[in-house]
DNA sequence: CGAAAATCGTTAGGAGCCTAACTTTCAGCT
DNA sequence: AGCTGAAAGTTAGGCTCCTAACGATTTTCG
């Protein structure tokens, strides 16, 4: 699951050296780099770790937490009118969690197989169907997620209040950066 | 190639109230860890687009990287005696990009019919093999990595030098942390 | 109304990574 | 020497994700 290859990130003193060689490469922005790189993968690893132990990966897992989130309205003293408050169909799922609808079909039949959830019909429009979480993927989530979340403060414990509030800010410049350069949707915009 | 389901992750006050119902949520911990994981995301995607445009993908990226590294004793004055420096075989390749042997067999062989690198046979240990970068390795390297080092400068130039240090300071605890949490190599340290 | 375009979910095939089992070769003991 | 165990690289099979193409249904519009 790792992305980053390269166990031992080169030391400071390397890519100086190495910046001789190529006038390009910003040695303090290579190490910001790799290290952001290097520290998400390894938070990263200690999830999937936790995922694996409990038998979901993490594609299925962020399909359950993306229906919980859905069929949740039921905290504050909101009726269960209709609760049609997230994304319920496969193509909504699979614009919400970033992959395509066919691997969504993969993550739901699996999630249905193992009885997670179950695809319905839906009455209005016979396209489409409606994924809804089961008891059992209701029970699950109700025993996980407490681990999920104690693992993450654990984690997060390393940082001060303060601190999580620079790193938040500072990864928020880096992606405005990315979403920058990153001709992702309209690459027209700037640089013809 | 993304390792974070959830298009947009939830807004602070959504985990406030979902720590409602969850005692172990702590909101700022968990805001902390979605943006990590989202921003090495998109750091990660902006690199992915940029190595596929050029044929490669990460894994054999990071093998002519590591090869590079091996054979590059010459910007010096150090004699090109035999130059040891780095890993040479499939195993110390795999041990160093952190991805099993069969892994790098796979990686070797597509980079082999390529022709970015050869398999050459040990002289001393015929149960070994060395792999090397052929010309047509070294030429790509020199024509791809300039572009890879403006990019990531062109990404992290969202941070200051000070911010960088702090970055890489923030991420070097939470990285501890996690090694903590993580029972990775050996698991009979202290919880038992 | 009825053909064209769009949207839904699915299938087929590929890439990258994994674990587990294998063959070949080397090193250590008796 | 000869056997046992370890290590190197490979193969086989599985998982998750992708893109591309498909039939089924709905919407759009001449």
């Amino acid at each position: 699951m790792p992305h980053l290859m390269l166990k031992d990130l080169p030391r400071y003193e390397c890519l100086l050296e190495a910046a001789r060689e190529f006038p390009d490469l910003d040695a303090s922005a290579a190490e910001a780099y790799l290290h952001l790189l290097r520290t998400a993968d390894e938070v990263f690893a200690l999830n999937s770790t936790q995922l694996t132990a409990h038998g979901i990966s993490h594609g299925r897992f962020g399909v359950l937490m993306l229906l919980w989130r859905s069929s949740e309205p039921r905290t504050g003293d909101v009726p269960i009118t209709q609760g049609p408050c997230g994304p319920r169909t496969p193509a909504e799922l699979a614009d919400a969690a970033g992959v395509t609808r066919a691997t969504m079909t993969g993550l739901i039949d699996t999630l249905e197989r193992d009885g997670f959830v179950v695809r319905e019909a839906d009455p209005s429009d016979r396209r489409m169907l409606l994924v809804r979480l089961t008891k059992k993927g209701e029970n699950f989530l109700a025993r996980f997620l407490p681990i999920h979340f104690r693992e993450v403060r654990g984690v997060m414990g390393a940082l001060s209040e303060s601190e999580r509030k620079t790193l938040v800010r500072l990864l928020g410049k880096i992606q405005q950066q990315a979403a920058k350069h990153a001709p992702t949707s309209d690459s027209a915009s700037k640089l013809t």
